[in-house]
DNA sequence: TATGAATGAGTTTTCATTCAT
DNA sequence: TATGAATGAAAACTCATTCAT
């Protein structure tokens, strides 16, 4: 049991160590460039080593993904403040800060999320994390789908369908985040990438409390 | 000079066909995965005579959406009509309807265009290429800010800078397409992509006009 | 015949002028680098068109290498002055002074002269122009000979057989001219080019001249 | 500890294995001619083998030169035979004849060492394996020089710089080699390549001792 | 469990040469 | 005679993945 227990622990943390050193190497080298044997390499470890924690390069990146919902997470539910007594409005706001914030702070992380549709993760990465992506992304959405649906029950939001506005706002915000990350296009609109995101945001919040017509 | 004539249309519309053939290879089997040998193949060409034509694969790439931004645009200038004595509002509309038959129309070249990030455009293809990829993306946008500038000037929006508010529409609308074409977040908002194009519209309509406050 | 000629030198001068386009281009490029594309441009010709007057790039080659030749020899003849009652020693001088003073102002030709080796001239060129090269190499190699010759018959030399005796001279030069063409070899001499070559003739000069014992 | 012994003595004779293989490859086709997949190939291995085991096609010509070079040096060494008591003369016919017999014995190596001009060396190779190159040719062409300084300490020779000296005797004999290495240039001398050799050698010989003028 | 050697299909790109017009 | 479009065989190099030890 104890054996059993330190094996699992010592598993773990090697592949903590692995995803460490993967992090590192994608986001200096880009997804595309870095190869396994970077990783391998950064983590001091032999190729074969990696594919005995992750079954494959995209595994890798799934796996990323998912501990940058984990950090994104915590401060999204944070935000929401759940035993508060708050106004939709500020909730609202609250988790888009938290999001701006974590966009600022993870640049790399946000970029695996934006880039989410890239990898064939479906094929490659087993069912379970895969799923786990699912769930944990479906959870922020969540979280704003409330904040939404309490302003609607509070009268000072209007929306008929709180998961479809959610997802609008989502895309909204992911939409400015591409944008301006994008030099082609920044050159188009001239003016700093925060700027759009908050300007997408006060946008979306006054539609959302137009109520009347 | 006849002769010239006929070689040069000879050349253009072999040039198409290459083209054609990529874009069918390029939408089946993903960016990534198509190669300049299945492009080849396609057209019934050899792979010498595709690089005759185009002096890399993101050559390609890059003449394919042109090609995309010259279908949209002139269906955005249609949509826009500046001779027509127009309401802001419906103007803003109709351009944002155009945009929405565009992407209904052709997903292909859409996809193009929101993965335009990807390539190291710039460094592989050709200075004017890439002016022209930028200049008509432009173009586009600066319809957009026309249209709010139109309704600001005529008091029914309100917009401190139009053509950071096109961006914000531009990058919501996108960041809904976006959102829909992936098939993990489209598991998690559950309704049609047009639906969340749509409300993403009326939201950023609705917000627009919500001038007082 | 008169049409007949005239198309002759027509013939002969657009052959002139591709081989002055070849020149300039191989030359600049480097002979390994250059392309018959660049060729045809810089004759502003045809890629068929110069395949209509060379039957290959090695030929093209071996018609520039007889070009240098033709360049070099009346050089040689001017030097060994015939007519003129010369001492063979003086001769010889002049011979390879007129040999130094070419490898200074073409040193493009004599890159082409030392690396005959390299093209597979035999099989890739018309028989015709290997032999024209092969004789007039022995041109040179005989001036050299014959007044090595003159110098045995006039008691001030020493060599039993004067073509060998010359071909060892002429290997020795171009070893010279070799040897400082390579920047490794360069570093390790920390010489002049002209000081390797002066020394060669000045050693081979002096062994000739040694002829008791 | 043993296994990593093992293990590195294994990677050495694989990658002598290869090597081995490369000299095949190259002097049979030729340097150019010869492709990496004809290497690996002969090798019996993967082409990725191959680039596990060398950096590049030019690395791997780098190594074959090395080895060359480092069946030649312990020759020459032997030649000059430091320890006996030997006159300049001696030590210099001894050093070239065991010049003679590895152009005779290992003609490819010889080939190799001619054709060092070509490659682009310095760019597609190590530092370390470059320097190496140098320092070993240096070493080589050091002995000859040191005796030939005997010689003019002895009074016996004549030579103001025995490097340049050094360089002269060592151009010349490789031109001799080239000479008679290339089928054009062996029609116009009519004799055997061993005799041109000799021939340089003798001259040179006496042009060394010819002290008086 | 860990290693790292081996794989080999796959990638883009080049270029001498041919041939229909 | 001149054109230039088309060819297609190479070529060098990469890298995710496997597997014997």
């Amino acid at each position: 049991m104890t054996t059993a227990q330190r094996r699992a622990r010592e598993r773990a943390r090697r592949q903590q160590e692995i995803l460490e050193a993967a992090k590192e190497v994608f986001f200096e080298k880009g997804i595309h460039r870095a190869t396994v044997d970077d990783v391998a390499a950064q983590a001091e470890v032999s190729k074969g080593t990696v594919y005995l924690y992750f079954q494959s390069k995209e595994s890798i990146l799934a796996h990323l993904l998912l501990e940058g919902l984990s950090i994104l997470l915590p401060q999204l539910e944070a935000a929401y403040a759940p035993q508060e007594p708050l106004s939709a409005d500020k909730r609202l706001r609250q988790l888009v800060e938290a999001y701006c914030q974590f966009a600022h702070t993870y640049p790399h992380y946000l970029r695996l999320l934006l880039a989410l549709d890239r990898g064939r993760f479906q094929e490659r990465v087993s069912a379970e994390v895969y799923q786990e992506i699912l769930t944990e992304s479906t959870r922020g959405l969540k979280l704003v789908a409330k904040a939404i649906r309490q302003g609607t029950e509070e009268g000072v939001f209007t929306a008929d369908d709180p998961l479809l506005t959610a997802g609008v706002l989502w895309g909204a915000l992911n939409g400015a985040l591409n944008l301006m990350a994008n030099p082609v296009r920044r050159e188009m609109i001239l003016v700093e990438p925060e700027a759009v995101f908050d300007a997408t945001f006060e946008l979306f919040l006054r539609g959302l409390q137009a109520h009347n017509r």
